[in-house]
RNA sequence: GGGCGGUUAGCUCAGUUGGUUAGAGCGCCUCUCUUACACGGAGGAGGCCGUAGGUUCGAGUCCUAUACCGCCCA
């Protein structure tokens, strides 16, 4: 290997394809010292691309080989000179993948998004930096490595805290590996050696530096509140954490004696059927959760509600355990709702708990950590909650106080790991409050510091932002960050601290003890986009260049989770948003629309790695980043993956179509394309791709990134390789012609298009690029560092466009003029602005001959002329003679025309027994000898006639109508133009159906 | 209960300042293994853009209402 910089270093492939690849790139290293034609020449007559395009053979080697030559690194891109020292520069933070398991199509549309503009602005020529990582996922992770302990059979507690986190490593480090081997494989170009994790010692700091100042600040406070519990993972979880689920349950109706001068308790023992005896009065409520009875420590009614007034103020006697509670009035009782009467179960209920605050009442726990009935549950203690809810309800009925069962349906929070049933639970937690964080992340996006993509999202941010509830932090976990609050035994004190302290800062004693719980992951993740770049240290390199970070990519679903936090936290500590946009892709979902699940029975079609390995990488990438724009969920049909799948091995064939064609060419026109021979097509191809090129741009700029994708893919199969490449083909199969300008037009539309391609599918366009010659390269030594196109041949993308729309016939006259194919404006004086307007003006001539060819296509099907078979045509081309004369071999060959017998004439007498096609003002004869059926001719051309006479008639009468005042005259114009166009067709059919007729 | 999104060809989806005849892939029909490509090529069929109103010279696109599906929040 010449300087060692090419991927056969690296692996030693035995493919065709990839000696030519190592042969190509010794020459390419060589070359840049001195001109290497022998060598290219050499290269050429071994060299082979695989017939078909197959992924395996280039992805891990162009992957790797990226990796090693640091393309991935922002200090490679200053080194090299493609970005300026202190210029733009782009940053992303990769959504950390939790440790908890392999990665999914989640992921891997993250990971392609993300992906795409971290390439994009790469060669855009910012300095770019992708940072990757993952994160702990306290609860997540916990959950996974207990099951793993459960069949072993043990349980954590078992194990003891120090092992289990020891068990809890070793989990992540096997994870990691996966997980990152699998982001490789799906081809990021992220910088590894920046990677975090959420647990690194830098970021542990972090986390107690941010929790340190957040208590200082007085925005953490920690309390006895209504949390969620979950019993399974034995920890409070935050409101966001609860999945509330439908289920189908019950509304059981009882009801409670009320105390009375006649009745003031039972004279029997509960259970016995007559523990109620004697009462007289009673009030009758509903209850979903009749467990909770025996947390009850008062009855609520409506205080306007009649049917209650009475008895507020009395007190009831609950039953089982014979506590006496008050019947109180509250607003917040639904008068409509059941009986119109509520117990209230301040411990186990959230909007029991605020009414128990308003009349205060007792806040009774009944259940232990596990959801079983504890000794305040009297009869039930030791029974879990769902049993315990049997035996009461049937102790109801026994003693006469189950009024009624009625069927009802409901939403009940679950656990958002583990599913659990949530425990409504009074609970001393920590807590950040939210509000004064949240005023903070609204102003931001309202001023548009903040912008979300797409903004309808704006709108749901507010929401959540405006009714935001403080955040529970605590949880008691063991796998996570320890909560860095130490208390102290002799006095009390409560502090907090960055570092471990020995002492108690009051007073002096040593019997202190850290907080047994940790944080919410989210705390740690929510400082990621400063965290990660060396915060803290406000002199972190890194922090002081990238921060703030420009986008935060992620699935809409975590905006909560995560986006908002991230913000929120980052306003606070940093003073500023963490990015400049927030752009949230959507869900993937399968075919049908169905969340995707490991339990499905094709769940397999949708594994990631089973997808690259069938289809490859960019089939995938290109199809996550193209099916569906932002915001909106995509289900995915696997054959759209094949669809992309077939794209790359065209394109690919394309690469070997021109590659082929080269032999040993001087090149050397490539840098001054304007200089070559540039017939209509060329001029055409070259049009497009400038028209191509400022579309991709603007769209990348406003994040259209799926309408990108399929624009260059559009653009590739139907245009360059459906009609350029064939036209090319006149020239390249005939050994008397100008070959230079198809060659160098071939070159460089495909270079240039590989460039604009490249984010989408990084590994054929690289491959590919590599097998290019030097001299198409601009000088570029790889495509992923490669310049972002913003002009064809030395013509920007943004030049005069708004002044180069040309007036065809203006044009048309001027080569018609038999100016010998040149179009010479005098009255412009850029001599660019003169190509470009040539350019545009041949896309419409080449318009015509493609319809041309198309219409005498149709016209051969429909005649069943022998695909293969050469027939004569005389085209009557009018004023276009000489545009159409000057392509008659291309015209010959796609339309697969005798060129002997095709005859291009300005005007002429109608064929006898021809087919005739009508294009505009250019009609074509086709003399099908035999074949031509009079009647069935009249029939097509009277069909052709009456589909365009419809739109005549539309057409007139609109211009007849208002819209010829109102319209703006651009738009009026147009539309005269274009019936004067139908006009002129129209009349060529009439008069070929009279000849026929006649 | 509040909010958001979707509803476009048989299927999966594009369609961003409203502007000629609404697009793609796959599937379907006819032909074609023509020396880049059958993971291909040529030709073709297929849509009153959920429904009803409205604004406008002009609506898939903007407004209102409504139906169905989905999501988020309470």
């Amino acid at each position: 290997m010449g300087a060692g910089n090419g991927p056969g270093t690296f692996y030693g492939l035995g493919s065709e394809s990839f000696r030519f690849f190592s042969t190509f790139l010794s020459c390419y290293s060589f070359a840049r010292r001195r001109a290497c034609g022998a060598i290219l020449k050499s290269r050429r007559t071994d060299m082979d691309l695989s017939k078909t395009y197959i992924p395996q053979e280039h992805e891990a080697r162009l992957y790797e080989w990226w990796e090693a030559q640091g393309y991935f690194k922002p200090e490679t891109l200053i080194e090299k000179g493609l970005a300026a020292p202190e210029g733009e520069r782009f940053c992303i933070t990769m959504p950390p993948p939790n440790v908890t398991g392999i990665l999914h199509l989640g992921h891997g549309i993250t990971a392609a998004v993300e992906d795409l503009m971290t390439r994009y602005y790469r060669m855009r020529g910012f300095e770019t930096l992708y940072l990757p990582g993952s994160d702990h996922a306290g609860i997540a992770t916990q959950n996974v490595v207990e099951r793993e302990l459960a069949k072993e059979g043990i349980t954590r507690h078992d194990l003891g805290r120090e092992a289990f986190i020891e068990r809890a490593w070793e989990w992540k480090e096997k994870m990691h590996q996966r997980i990152t081997d699998q982001h490789r494989k799906l081809g990021i170009s992220c910088d590894w050696e920046r990677e975090r994790f959420t647990l690194d010692d830098q970021l542990s700091h972090a986390v107690r530096v941010a929790f340190d100042t957040l208590y200082k600040r007085d925005l953490i406070y920690r309390g006895p509140y209504m949390v969620n519990w979950c019993p399974r993972c034995e920890s409070a979880v935050s409101d966001l954490e609860v999945i509330p689920q439908e289920h189908d349950s019950h509304l059981w109706v009882i009801r409670y004696p009320i105390r009375t001068a006649e009745w003031d308790g039972p004279q029997h023992i509960w259970g016995s059927g007559r523990w109620a005896e004697g009462a007289t009065t009673f009030i009758e409520m509903a209850t979903t959760r009749p467990e909770t009875i025996l947390g009850d420590s008062g009855v609520a009614v409506h205080p306007e509600d009649p049917r209650w007034g009475a008895l507020v103020g009395q007190t009831a006697l609950l039953p089982a355990v014979e506590r006496v509670i008050p019947i109180v009035a509250d607003e917040a009782v639904q008068p409509e709702f059941g009986t119109g009467a509520v117990k209230v179960t301040p411990a186990h209920d959230p909007t029991d708990y605020e009414i128990g605050m308003r009349h205060n009442l007792a806040q009774i726990d009944v259940m232990t950590e596990t959801a079983l009935m504890n000794e305040a549950a009297g009869p039930y203690a030791g029974m879990e909650r769902y049993a315990c809810r049997k035996a009461i309800v049937a102790d109801f009925e026994r003693e006469g106080l189950l009024v009624r069962i009625e069927d009802y349906h409901h939403a009940v929070g679950h656990c958002q790991r583990c599913d659990t049933i949530i425990e409504p639970r009074i609970s001393t937690q920590w807590f950040v409050r939210a509000k004064p964080l949240a005023e903070k992340a609204i102003q931001v996006v309202r001023d548009g510091t903040l912008e979300i993509i797409p903004d309808r999202f704006e709108k749901t941010w507010f929401h959540w932002m405006e009714n935001i509830r403080d955040w529970c932090i605590s949880r008691q976990l063991w796998w996570g960050h320890r909560i860095p609050v130490w208390y102290c035994d002799d006095c009390d004190a409560v502090w907090s601290a960055i570092d471990d302290p020995t002492t108690c800062p009051k007073c002096g004693s040593t019997y202190i003890r850290q907080d047994e719980d940790v944080l919410d992951t989210w705390f740690s993740s929510g400082l990621w986009p400063f965290s990660t770049l060396g915060w803290p240290d406000a002199d972190a390199p890194d922090l002081r260049r990238f921060f703030p970070t420009d986008m935060r990519e992620t699935g809409y679903d975590i905006i909560f989770f995560w986006v908002a936090r991230e913000t929120m936290l980052s306003l606070e500590l940093m003073g500023r948003a963490p990015y400049r946009w927030v752009y949230l892709h959507g869900l993937i979902r399968d075919q049908h629309g169905a969340k995707i699940s490991k339990s499905m029975p094709d769940a397999w079609k949708y594994d990631p790695l089973y997808i690259i390995e069938e289809f490859g990488t960019d089939a995938l990438r290109y199809t996550l980043t193209t099916s569906s724009s932002a915001g909106n969920d995509m289900n995915l049909d696997p054959r759209r993956i094949e669809g992309a799948r077939n794209f790359a091995n065209k394109l690919w064939q394309a690469g070997r179509f021109i590659l082929m064609n080269l032999d040993d060419a001087d090149l050397s026109g490539l840098s001054n394309l304007t200089g070559l021979d540039l017939l209509l097509e060329d001029r055409w191809i070259l049009s497009r791709l400038h028209r191509l090129i400022g579309d991709v741009f603007g769209l990348m700029e406003a994040h259209q990134y799926g309408e990108a994708g399929r624009r260059v893919r559009d653009f590739l199969w139907d245009e360059f390789c459906d009609w350029y490449i064939e036209a090319t083909k006149v020239r390249l199969y005939d050994d008397a012609a100008d070959k230079a300008a198809p060659r160098a037009v071939l070159l460089t539309v495909l270079e240039q298009s590989l460039r604009l391609l490249h984010p989408f599918m990084p590994f054929v366009t690289e491959a590919l690029w590599q097998a290019l010659p030097a001299a198409a390269k601009d000088g570029a030594e790889a495509l992923i560092i490669a310049p972002w196109p913003m002009d064809v041949a030395g013509i920007p993308v943004e030049l005069f466009e708004s002044e180069t729309e040309i007036d065809v016939e203006e044009y048309t006259q001027s080569i018609t003029e038999d100016s010998g194919g040149v179009f010479a404006m005098s009255h412009v004086d850029d001599p660019r602005k003169v190509t470009l307007m040539e350019w545009r003006a041949s896309e419409f001539l080449w318009d015509k001959i493609m319809n041309l060819i198309t219409g005498i296509r149709n016209a051969r099907a429909e005649y069943n002329v022998e695909a293969g078979k050469r027939v004569a045509a005389t085209v009557v081309a009018g004023e276009a003679v000489a545009a159409l004369a000057a392509r008659q071999p291309v015209l010959a060959f796609l339309a697969r025309l005798d060129a002997e017998q095709l005859a291009i004439v300005a005007a002429s007498e109608p064929l006898e027994k021809a087919a005739s096609v009508v294009v505009g003002d250019v009609v074509a004869y086709l003399p099908l000898a035999g074949l031509v059926d009079v009647d069935a001719e009249c029939a097509r051309l009277q069909k052709a006639l009456g589909q365009l006479q419809a739109r005549i008639t539309a057409s007139e009468g609109r211009l007849a109508g208002p819209f010829a005042e109102k319209a703006p005259e651009a738009i009026v114009q147009r539309e005269r133009d274009t019936l004067a166009a139908m006009h002129v067709e129209a009349e060529q059919l009439r008069e070929q159906i009279a000849r026929l007729q006649g």
